[in-house]
DNA sequence: TTATTTAACTAATGATTGTTAGTTTTAGAA
DNA sequence: TTCTAAAACTAACAATCATTAGTTAAATAA
């Protein structure tokens, strides 16, 4: 792991548990184990930290949305695919993935815009699922806006979840997941 | 409305805008039209305001949350209540709602403890609910703290869907809610 | 070894922060 | 009207912020 990868790691942890703002750079370099100044030897200021983190991030997620987008899948299957993505990427990279939910704000222009782009083509995207399992008659005629909605805030806020309990099973929480929300809206 | 009042109402507007930190003094006095000094005529500091606004809403909900547990409903018709809760408060007071899920990090002590153990008695209760939902038979076997977690994160994020959705009908939104959260979890 | 580059350091910058002190204006009571 | 209290103002404060400049140490290549 490059220093810098250091330096995003651990300002992800403090960024996460302090937020952006409350976060210095005197922080973050005692964190790592150097002066402030030595910071700017590997990275050229201190948003580059959150909108590499974050726009890392958000990539991931489209990505993963894109590949169950382009897939032949069910809808439900789908969603189950969705909750896995979500699950794998909260546990792998907890801060980070907390960041994207809270700290958004504070990206600067043009990332800032480009973020909301690809979160709202995302929010759109398990709305189109929802839609499509509605037609397909896997799920039952909810309103696809609050659906969609339900499961997106559940899932960002999985990470407070899996911070909270230490060791939970990611495979067992998976199933538990698609039980609630999955088996939640199915036709009955 | 006292200049008080008016100051907190700006306040909370920046405080969900920006974020606790990056709003500052200046901010807020512009916002009321007078300097950033003049405002110490009405509170004691930046923290105050924070402090007021959260817990306010904190023992809002609080309140609300023990009618309900002390009330004779079933756990269904106690669900029910708890969204109507939920959308009432957003509706009314969208900002200070919307900080309360975000800014509490910055919460000085004791407020900061305060908040989190009105929070976790909160979460207890949710799940309570569903517990006692699953033994009559009223819900299905699902794991009550996913389903609490997933319930509360889908009302915690009312506010921003009710911000993007100019005008939705509150009596609407509450029976979409329903259908998507509590007939959900309900036996089928 | 020596030369060169990388990465640490110290020190300082100007900007912004929350807040206080002291003063003037405004508004209501007498 | 005059007196008083509330609430605005200007000016300044010490602290902290991200960041830069210049320098020294460490690591790598020759």
């Amino acid at each position: 792991m490059t220093k810098k990868e250091v330096i995003k790691q651990e300002a992800a942890r403090l960024f996460r548990l302090k937020g952006y703002k409350a976060t210095s750079m005197r922080d973050i370099a005692q964190e790592v184990g150097m002066e402030a100044a030595s910071l700017y030897n590997h990275i050229s200021n201190k948003q580059e930290i959150l909108a590499e983190l974050m726009m890392h991030i958000a990539e991931l997620f489209t990505d993963g949305m894109e590949n169950i987008r382009n897939s032949s899948l069910s809808p439900r299957e789908k969603m189950e695919r969705l909750i896995a993505l979500h699950i794998r990427y909260t546990v792998e990279k907890p801060d980070a993935v907390a960041i994207i939910t809270s700290e958004w704000v504070h990206l600067e222009e043009p990332n800032h815009k480009k973020y909301l782009l690809l979160r709202s083509a995302y929010e759109q995207n398990i709305q189109n699922i929802i839609e499509n399992g509605i037609m397909e008659k896997q799920f039952a005629k909810v309103d696809t806006k609050i659906a969609a909605f339900s499961i997106l805030s559940t899932l960002r806020w999985l990470y407070s979840w899996h911070h909270q309990q230490e060791q939970i099973n990611p495979v067992e929480l998976e199933q538990k997941m698609i039980q609630c929300l999955v088996d939640g809206i199915a036709v009955r």
